[in-house]
DNA sequence: AAAAAAC
């Protein structure tokens, strides 16, 4: 008996596409399908609406775009109006990155064909879309707001959408979308084939789905909630004040050439990204207060590997597809449970190994207990022993703020913290030892085998070696009893 | 406690 040996993975040309889909698809240098796409592209070339349960960075994106975009190849020739171009597929999406990145995959998709894609989001010149709207486009993504202004402007005639996606449409209805989806479907033909994208499918989305969906076929490849199993992830346990040494000692210490430092608030983003980039790291910063140029500069020098830390909001958290990102930094951790799974997803993508590293103060311990409850994994809190012999700064106006007396719980531990911290001069001034702070910032090379794939393996991780980490603790060991009891209280 | 999106 031959033991079951993995099926293989099924290739993009056994499907029935057209050949210039399958160039495209080939220069992309994809070959063979990944599981969501091996499921839900036969369902969406069938013509039923699909609800998609799908980990980011799992090819949702090929997954929907390939096959709506061989749908339409088909009906090419049959459009009643060659001289007028009206828009046939619409996706939507919540941020405006996300939509961006989108569309350029679609467009790399439908660049052997005459398919016009077309991409429009907020906080840029509404003109050059309104032209390029005008001059005809077949595919359409959009985030909902500018959305609703082009149909108003009448810039964008939704009557002859054929195809419809809600991207991360759990997201979208987080952030108060719904109103803004209700509005945009009530313009679209009832005739269409909608498909609906979501990391979890809460009683909101399974009532949105029963609204505009007709008769979806479910599709799910992994747990909504399930983490990368390829992601390692670490809880260490540190004070406000030590956050920002971890991040770079822990970058120094795993080799990290790149990652993104996710905070909870937008000015605490801006902030950080200024006391890194004063720290001599290579850094950009991309939340909600920046203007839409600038978040995409920063995200595409990001992507480019010019800037070595990315400090986001979580407008980065869902979707941004970075290539071999090696690592992701909880800096905050993020209010949401269901937050944490997304920002963790951006490394560790398409099978690729990646960290992820949350550092955890005493405050968090709830909140800590909410992403054990949802990754449904007992977790466990390393403490980080910084040596003082970092080179620091002194501490900005801002950062000595913080220590006011009366805010925060943790006086009475901080009294035996500053001890140890005399021994050496923790924010004197002083020229770099480290050869770290020293060499000017290298942009990573992009090669096949990442750089970090060469940094200590997870298990070889030299805490022992270095003694910088103690052992583990139970989260409950650290933050007393209360967290012991996971059963919902009251 | 906050973030995301239209002006």
């Amino acid at each position: 008996m031959t033991d079951h040996t993995p099926t293989p993975a099924a290739c993009f040309d056994t499907l029935p596409l057209d050949a210039k889909l399958l160039r495209a698809v080939a220069d992309q240098g994809y070959a063979t399908m990944t599981p969501i796409q091996a499921k839900a592209i036969p369902i969406v070339l069938s013509g039923r609406d699909v609800m998609g349960a799908a980990q980011t960075g799992t090819g949702k994106t090929a997954a929907f775009s390939i096959p709506l975009l061989q749908r339409m190849l088909q009906h090419e020739n049959s459009s009643a109006s060659p001289a007028r171009h009206p828009v046939r597929a619409l996706v939507l999406a919540p941020t405006r990155e996300l939509a961006d990145q989108v569309a350029n995959n679609v467009k790399a998709y439908a660049k052997h064909s005459q398919l016009r894609v077309a991409c429009v989001f907020g906080g840029i010149d509404i003109k050059p879309q309104m032209e390029e709207l005008r001059r005809g486009v077949e595919v359409l993504i959009a985030t909902p707001g500018r959305l609703l202004d082009h149909i108003e402007a009448k810039t964008a005639a939704l009557h002859q959408v054929e195809y419809v996606v809600l991207d991360e449409a759990d997201r979208m209805l987080d952030i108060g979308f719904l109103p803004d989806l209700q509005r945009i479907l009530s313009y679209l033909p009832k005739q269409r084939q909608t498909l609906l994208f979501s990391a979890t499918f809460s009683t909101e989305i399974k009532r949105l789905a029963q609204s505009y969906l007709q008769d979806p076929e479910l599709v799910e490849v992994a747990r909504p909630n399930a983490t990368a199993s390829t992601v390692e992830q670490r809880f260490f346990s540190v004070e406000d004040d030590d956050k920002r040494r971890a991040v770079q000692y822990l970058l120094r210490e795993r080799g990290i050439t790149q990652s993104i430092v996710f905070v909870n608030s937008k000015l605490g983003a801006a902030r950080l990204a200024r006391s890194f980039e004063r720290d001599g790291l290579k850094t950009a910063a991309l939340h909600g207060d920046k203007s839409q140029d600038e978040r995409l500069k920063s995200l595409e020098a990001f992507k480019r590997g010019e800037v070595e830390l990315l400090v986001a909001t979580d407008v980065a958290a869902r979707g941004l597809d970075i290539a071999d990102l090696p690592a992701v930094f909880n800096f905050d951790v993020p209010f949401n449970a269901e937050d944490y799974v997304h920002r963790i997803g951006r490394t560790g993508r398409a099978g690729a190994s990646g960290l992820a590293f949350t550092l955890v103060t005493k405050s968090d311990a709830r909140l800590v207990g909410d992403i054990e409850k949802l990754i449904k994994r007992k977790l466990d809190l390393e403490a980080l022993e910084l040596e003082d012999d970092r080179p620091r700064r002194p501490r900005s106006d801002w950062e000595r703020g913080r220590e006011e007396p009366g805010r925060g719980e943790s006086r009475g531990e901080r009294g035996a913290d500053e001890g140890r911290r005399a021994a050496g001069p923790r924010y004197a001034p002083q020229a770099p030892r480290d050869p770290f702070f020293d060499k000017p910032y290298v942009a990573p090379e992009r090669t096949e085998q990442p750089a970090w794939e060469a940094a200590p393996a997870p298990t070889a991780a030299p805490r022992g070696a270095t003694g910088n980490i103690r052992p583990k603790k139970k989260v409950a060991a650290l933050f007393g009893a209360k967290q012991t009891a996971p059963a919902a209280e009251s």
